[in-house]
DNA sequence: AAATCGGGGTA
DNA sequence: TACCCAGATTT
């Protein structure tokens, strides 16, 4: 049997019912693909629910406002898929008759869609043979096939996609891409993989050599920075506060925080008050105090952000000010939402 | 080629 | 703690 039969026959027995599952429509596909991005399917799932039902088709999603769209992506991560995705709605919805491209070479054209995205969509939803090759994918090849080429390398890439070119049959290629990608998850698991009772284990090179522990192989870059974070949160008799939209590059943009006042390192409260603006709405200041005794560190891929929040309160109003019930409607990071629910546990 | 972009699950 | 997740984009 085929290494291609042998990855059919295992889905058949093996496959999970996930909610995108029984449709081609292109928009739910590549909604589901965009969101599973660097995403666990489990964590991706609710997610996907909340957007069909609120956003059915493409127009649906074009018309909505990029904030409703990154509130209703908040917690999920990597924000610019969100952005990058509605920017793709409104383009497919205005300009290419609300209908997406059914080829491989027009669908890597939109923004969000790479070569993994654009793959999955061409041969899930319009049934062209294109390989798919994500994380799973590199783990299964390098390790049955026992390759140690770095996966995240130059070289790897274009290796591991031609291999999975000359594997993938050339009918079933819907089933057998999600198929391959579903052994890989379940089976072929990163630790502790069931090789024991697995349909490939009379011919797996890593399980025959003891390599499974080490492949796939992956160049690692372990450069983590940290930042210090302080967060002014103003707080005026009606307990209105303030936030503001993040802009330029970096994390988070375009979702909502407190006025903050990043420092080269941890600030006593002498320190912050010397930085603190005075104008509105600082300017009348009654208390000024730490929120939070020890730093919260909230820990992302490449930084790890040591956060203080400052409650200043004001005797005066605060102009433009948002209420308790408002802060609710703004897209902000898990950071500032578990803030806000404690916030709301022990002031409001 | 390397860095950046989140948050959570798993051992 | 370290690694990984149905990767893409920018530097």
């Amino acid at each position: 049997m085929s290494f291609s039969e042998k990855i059919l026959n295992w889905y058949v027995q093996n496959k999970r019912q996930l909610p995108w599952r029984n449709t081609t429509d292109p928009y739910k596909i590549w909604l589901s693909e965009i969101m599973l991005q660097q995403t666990r399917v489990a964590q991706g799932i609710p997610y996907y629910e909340k957007f069909v039902k609120k956003y059915p088709t493409v127009q649906d999603m074009a018309v909505a406002s990029e904030q409703e769209i990154l509130k209703l992506w908040q917690g999920l991560g990597y924000y610019s898929r969100a952005r990058n995705m509605h920017h793709t709605a409104r383009k497919v919805t205005e300009e290419m008759d609300g209908k997406f491209p059914q080829t491989y070479e027009g669908l890597i054209k939109l923004k969000g869609v790479g070569d993994y995205t654009a793959s999955a969509i061409a041969s899930i939803s319009f049934g062209q043979l294109e390989p798919v090759v994500d994380g799973n994918v590199y783990r299964v090849l390098a390790r049955y096939f026992g390759v140690d080429t770095p996966i995240n390398s130059g070289p790897g890439i274009k290796y591991f996609k031609n291999l999975a070119r000359e594997l993938m049959p050339d009918e079933n290629i819907r089933d057998y891409n999600q198929g391959l990608m579903e052994f890989g998850a379940i089976q072929c698991a990163p630790k502790k993989p069931y090789c024991l009772h697995c349909p490939l284990n009379d011919s797996c090179v890593a399980l025959q050599k003891n390599l499974i522990a080490s492949l796939p192989a992956k160049l690692k870059n372990n450069s983590i920075k940290k930042r210090y974070f302080n967060y002014l949160v103003p707080l005026d008799p009606k307990s209105n506060t303030r936030l503001h939209k993040r802009e330029g590059k970096g994390i988070w943009q375009n979702l909502y925080e407190f006025p903050l006042i990043e420092s080269p390192k941890e600030l006593n409260i002498n320190e912050l008050k010397e930085l603190m603006p005075k104008e509105a709405p600082f300017a009348d200041l009654t208390e000024v105090i730490a929120f939070n005794a020890d730093n919260i560190v909230h820990k992302l891929s490449h930084q790890h952000l040591y956060t203080r929040f400052w409650i200043c309160r004001t005797s005066s109003e605060i102009a433009d000010g948002i209420t308790p019930a408002e802060l609710e409607d703004y897209p902000v990071p898990v950071l500032i939402a578990d803030f806000i629910k404690t916030l709301k546990i022990s002031y409001f």
